[in-house]
RNA sequence: GGGUCUAUAGCUCAGUGGUAGAGCGCGCGCCUGAUAAGCGCGAGGUCGGAAGUUCGAUUCUUCCUAGACCCA
């Protein structure tokens, strides 16, 4: 027998849930629920790795609950999943952190603390909220294997990441080269873009135009004219480039000539006199040699034009200055151009000897003197001041200097088709990414710049020969053991600095080989999570065979270039051989968490929602729904906690069906092992709404198989109305029948599987209120918790289309008839003789009318032809006033006047005239002695009006009359009624239970008096009222009242009978 | 500065080449053996702005404005 218990408040709900699973072990259970099927049934997930170095927040939440969902789903589906879970634990926001700590401000202040201590400081940093997230997430009820979670920094995830980058560098994709990075001087450090975008500030620089002169002896007084804002990079210029489309001027400015792009001159010449004396287009310019300014190379390939697609016509001259040692684009033009690199500036942002002119002098105070050279060499033609966002070191303030550093990277652009075909197979959520945003990205992609000089990281296991300059890369510790010049130490060594740097290894040329200094990119750990976390190849072979690719993994829009394509990446390097896609195959991408006014919730705004202060007030239950049905995971998101309490609307309406049949269900004690009523003998309502249920199930089912969370709770949200609006309120009189009648078990067997089947659709949305509902549902024989059992499927038997249309039309017919009482102001307790139905469709069946008459406490139905609607319709004639006027001219008013008449004449003649115009599709009037025809349609029409004491409602393809006349037999009957509902209340009042039987008396005047015997019986048998009495003694009933029965005063006195 | 996305009722959001929808809130009612629940009706919209394609655009295209994310 069920417990039909009553359900509490839904945070002590969800707290007896939790206790219940935590005692049951369900978590456990229902991850291994489908171990026999793992050969053949699999999905599979991926977690993308938080860093414990924070609070949980509501960016994590996010992604977090779509990635409980259609595991969850899955999981009912008989599919065996892993929820392994993860922890990003690397890179440089834990050592700033860490930093901030220790009050340290840049990279030799660490190495005056001590590499060791530090990185021991970081170890421990990044567990720092581990337990907060241990807390968060069962108590959302998001299920995790935290006991296996892979973590980032262990030996065996480094010893897989390093058989990677050996397996990346054998293939020749791992190369050592430059890349121009945002750096700090005083911190002597490169900044992550993250870092560079916090520290954008607005600022002057000079901006000067110079003169390149043209080696031409054709050309002796021409010079390319030269915009920067670095003044200090022009001892590094080794090329001009232009835009090859565009068209140069030559312009002649007293005996000089200048060469810039046309479209500039005005704009750079101003006002001063000047002559085009030619033009040319930039591609002819291109290899065209110039003197520099400052000769620092003999390289035979400097000091010339060449062409690039980033120079734009906005701003300067259209010729830009190339220095690769100072800028990402100039660094990319000497690469395709082969230009010599030319770096004056030592690591502290000094000039060098290399530079006399400056030498010593930090690079910006150099611009001055640099400005004042070129002035006086007559190279200068004008300079002035330029503001513009310039980025500057977050900690100290220093500008930063875009600085070619040394690096090594993954040419990834060698293996840029398969990346890109391999994304082509993959299922995006939304689908617009894989071609947008990221497939864009995807198409201009640069070699992954892989190592950092810092500190805590994966070391990257390149050793180089201290004698011969040999590079080796190291991809396990087997080899690692084999090659190092202590054996024992190496098989034991940590994989992190300092001490993977004390293992040295013996070179093949004799001599000995050290590790470089570099840790690697934390996004390459957390890509390589597909195979690193378990610890493949060197152990693992079959999980890493069956867990490879993932079916589904979810995070932020924001990991686009991050995580989803860190994995992508890996993955096409390292399984070549494997059929696309993977190492995903679908993956929804969720959006950011906003504020109230739209605003990225972030720390340093200070507007960030703890999700605590949500959780504690509304519940799990709440959080999640509010998600999966307020909008499309990638939609970015308004968070306001109300937001979450409106949200909630279907649940509680969940709520209160379950606890309405908990109440007769336990008063009846229903037990449903024990009934069976076959669903084709049951009543109409009952075989309506399951076969509604059959529909949501499918509807729900596959907006999940197309990861659309939004339509199924839709699905599921439509079905719940269905059965609290519809099935319940109308099916209510069948769950208090005394008798066990086979429509009262029916109704119960009904309602039963209805709402059992509804805690499973739910279980993977709102774990705990499915659970709670199916606790006090299940008999023995069922599974222990709703998220061990199967997920419904839908029994297209018991699905009856016919049965589906005639009740929707039925409920289109009451919405109407009930808009029209309404209008009429006429309560629903008031009984009427007559509703009428005036439409095309044909009549309802017999059950369907029936139910229309008790919806609308009408005595009768009447299903009124479209033909002769005229005995309870009277017709208006309308006219088309600019119709009339431009035919009839002068006899428009008259007839107008006409019209009018016939509108006011009596209904006979109004009928017989509409009868007319339908049959002949034509009005003939006659208007002082002339004939005319006004044509149906276009010039005059009939509109049916209810005629006088009936009002009218519509809804879609109905207009529903009422007949307001209440003859006196209707009067008595809306009395009774009133006065049952009255005494009904006060039962309620009294506190009685609603299987209670009473004694009833009462006072009233004549006229509720004779209604009342009239109908004592019907009174009786709805109050319970085992006897009922007028005008007998108040004095020692329980409970008393005066009453106002549709105006008449009256009393009544309740009480409790006891046998 | 570039790329991508978003803009629909007071709020949060669905949706559509053919007269615009839901929930919440608001107003007015109804119902009540689910009762600190439930239901109906109503008001409320230039579908961000402008132009184009089309018989017809909120929907498709372009531009503009604002916001978000990523990148410079």
């Amino acid at each position: 027998m069920p417990r039909y218990g009553k359900l509490p408040d839904p945070l002590t709900l969800e707290a007896e849930v939790l206790r219940f699973w935590e005692q049951a072990i369900i978590p456990h259970k229902s991850l291994n629920r489908n171990e026999q099927n793992r050969s053949h049934k699999r999905f599979v997930f991926y977690e993308g790795p938080p860093t414990a170095n924070d609070k949980p927040h509501f960016g994590h939440l996010i992604p977090r609950v779509y990635k409980d969902l259609f595991p969850r789903y899955k999981l009912m589906q008989g599919y065996h999943v892993i929820k392994k879970g993860g922890w990003d634990t690397h890179g440089l926001p834990v050592e700033l952190k860490v930093e901030k700590e220790l009050g340290l401000n840049s990279k030799r202040e660490i190495e005056a603390f001590g590499v060791e201590a530090f990185v021991q400081k970081c170890k421990e940093n990044v567990w720092k909220f581990k337990g907060e997230w241990e807390r968060f997430d069962p108590r959302m009820g998001f299920w995790y294997d935290q006991e296996h979670a892979y973590i980032t920094y262990t030996n065996e995830y480094i010893e897989s990441v390093w058989w990677a980058l050996k397996k990346i560098w054998e293939k020749g994709l791992l190369y050592k080269g430059h890349k121009v990075l945002p750096y700090c001087p005083r911190c002597g450090t490169p900044l992550s873009s993250h870092e560079v975008a916090q520290g954008y500030e607005t600022t002057k620089d000079p901006s000067i135009f110079f003169k390149l002169k043209v080696r031409d002896s054709a050309a002796p007084q021409a010079y390319f004219l030269v915009w920067t804002t670095t003044p200090w990079t022009i001892p590094s210029n080794v090329a001009l480039a232009v835009g090859p489309s565009y068209t140069y001027a030559k312009v002649k400015v007293s005996n000089e000539i200048f060469i810039l792009a046309q479209e500039l001159v005005a704009q750079v010449l101003g006002k001063e006199s000047h002559e085009i004396v030619g033009t040319v287009r930039g591609a002819d310019l291109v290899g065209m040699r110039y003197e520099p300014a400052y000769k620092l190379s003999d390289d035979l390939r400097a000091y010339r034009v060449v062409a690039a697609d980033f120079v734009s016509l906005e701003e300067g001259t259209g010729i830009v200055h190339i220095a690769p040692a100072f800028g990402e684009e100039d660094y990319q033009v000497g690469q395709t151009e082969g230009l010599p690199f030319v770096n004056p500036v030592d690591l502290e942002g000094k000039f060098t000897q290399e530079f006399p002119l400056a030498a010593g002098q930090f690079v910006k105070d150099a611009d001055t003197v640099i400005i004042q050279d070129l002035k006086m060499r007559g190279l200068l033609y004008k300079s002035g001041k330029y503001e513009h966002e310039y980025p500057f070191c977050w900690r100290c303030k220093t500008p930063l200097l875009y600085y070619a550093i040394d690096s090594y990277f993954i040419r990834t652009t060698a293996k840029q088709r398969e990346i890109i075909e391999n994304n082509k197979h993959i299922h995006w959520h939304p689908e617009h990414l894989r071609d947008g945003r990221f497939g864009n990205f995807l198409e201009t992609m640069k070699d992954w710049a892989l190592s950092r000089d810092r500190y805590w990281g994966t070391p990257l296991p390149i050793w180089i020969c201290q004698r011969c300059r040999r590079e080796h890369c190291v991809g396990s510790r087997q080899e690692l053991m084999e090659l190092a010049l202590d054996p024992a130490k190496a098989k034991t060594v940590e994989f992190h600095r300092p001490w993977i740097d004390e293992i040295l290894l013996k070179c093949s040329c004799g001599g000995t080989m050290r590790r470089v200094p570099q840790v690697i990119d934390c996004w390459f750990d957390s890509g390589m999570m597909h195979t690193a976390q378990w610890h493949y190849p060197f152990e693992n072979h079959e999980l890493f065979e069956e867990q490879f690719p993932a079916d589904f993994i979810a995070e932020g829009v924001d990991q686009t270039r991050g995580w989803f394509y860190s994995l992508l990446v890996t993955s096409t390097l390292l399984y070549e051989e494997k059929p696309y896609p993977h190492p995903y195959k679908h993956v929804v991408v969720t959006g950011m968490g906003l504020d109230q006014a739209g605003k990225k919730m972030s720390k340093s705004l200070g507007n960030v929602l703890d999700p605590w202060d949500v959780v504690n007030v509304y519940g799990a239950d709440a959080v999640r729904w509010f998600f999966y049905a307020g909008s499309a995971p990638w939609r970015d998101r308004r968070l306001d906690p109300k937001d979450v309490a409106e949200a909630r609307g279907p649940l509680e309406t969940v709520r209160n069906l379950y606890n309405f049949f908990a109440l007769y269900a336990g008063i009846d004690q229903f037990d449903p092992s024990h009934q069976d009523v076959p669903p084709q003998e049951r009543a109409m309502l009952d075989r309506w709404i399951l076969s509604r249920l059959q529909h949501a199930i499918t509807k729900t089912t596959q907006a999940l198989d197309e990861y659309d969370p939004v339509a199924a709770t839709q699905a599921i949200a439509t079905f719940v109305d269905e059965v609290s609006n519809w099935y319940v309120r109308n099916s209510r009189p069948r769950f208090w029948g005394n008798a066990w009648t086979t429509d009262k078990k029916a109704a119960f067997m009904t309602l039963y599987e209805v709402l059992l089947a509804l805690a499973k659709l739910l279980a993977p949305f709102v774990p705990f209120l499915a659970e709670a509902i199916y606790q006090n549902l299940k008999t023995e024989q069922m599974p222990e918790s709703v998220h061990l059992c199967d997920w419904p499927s839908a029994e297209e038997q018991l699905r009856d289309l016919r049965l589906e249309a005639q009740m929707q039309q039925t409920r289109q017919i009451v919405s109407a008839g009930l808009q029209a009482r309404n209008k009429a102001q006429i309560k629903v307790r008031q009984p009427l003789a007559l509703a009428a139905v005036l439409t095309h469709n044909a009549p309802l069946d017999f059950e369907y009318r029936q139910l229309i008459c008790q919806e609308l406490n009408v005595k009768k139905l009447e299903w009124l032809s479209q033909d002769q609607p005229f005995a309870l319709y009277t017709p208006k004639f309308e006219y088309e006033k600019a119709a009339l006027g431009r035919d009839l001219r002068g006899l428009a008013p008259k007839a107008m006047q006409i019209l009018e008449e016939l509108n006011r004449a009596h209904h006979e003649r109004r009928v017989q005239v509409a009868q007319e115009l339908a049959a002949q599709k034509k009005l003939r009037l006659s208007i002082e002695g002339q004939e005319i025809e006004l044509p149906e349609g276009t010039h005059v029409r009939v509109v049916l009006q209810p005629r006088e004491g009936y009002v009218e409602g519509s809804e879609a393809d109905f207009r529903v009359l009422i007949d307001t006349h209440i003859d006196n037999e209707l009067r008595q009957e809306g009395l009774v009624r009133e006065f049952i509902r009255l005494v009904q209340e006060c039962r309620k009042e009294a506190g009685f239970e609603v299987s209670d039987r009473i004694e009833l008396s009462y006072e009233a005047d004549p006229e509720v008096q004779a209604a009342l015997e009239k109908f004592a019986q019907h009174v009786q048998e709805e109050t319970l009222a085992v006897r009922l009495q007028c005008n007998s003694s108040f004095e020692r009933v329980e409970f008393s009242k005066e009453l106002d029965v549709n105006g008449h005063r009256a009393r009544v006195g309740l009480t409790r009978w006891r046998t």
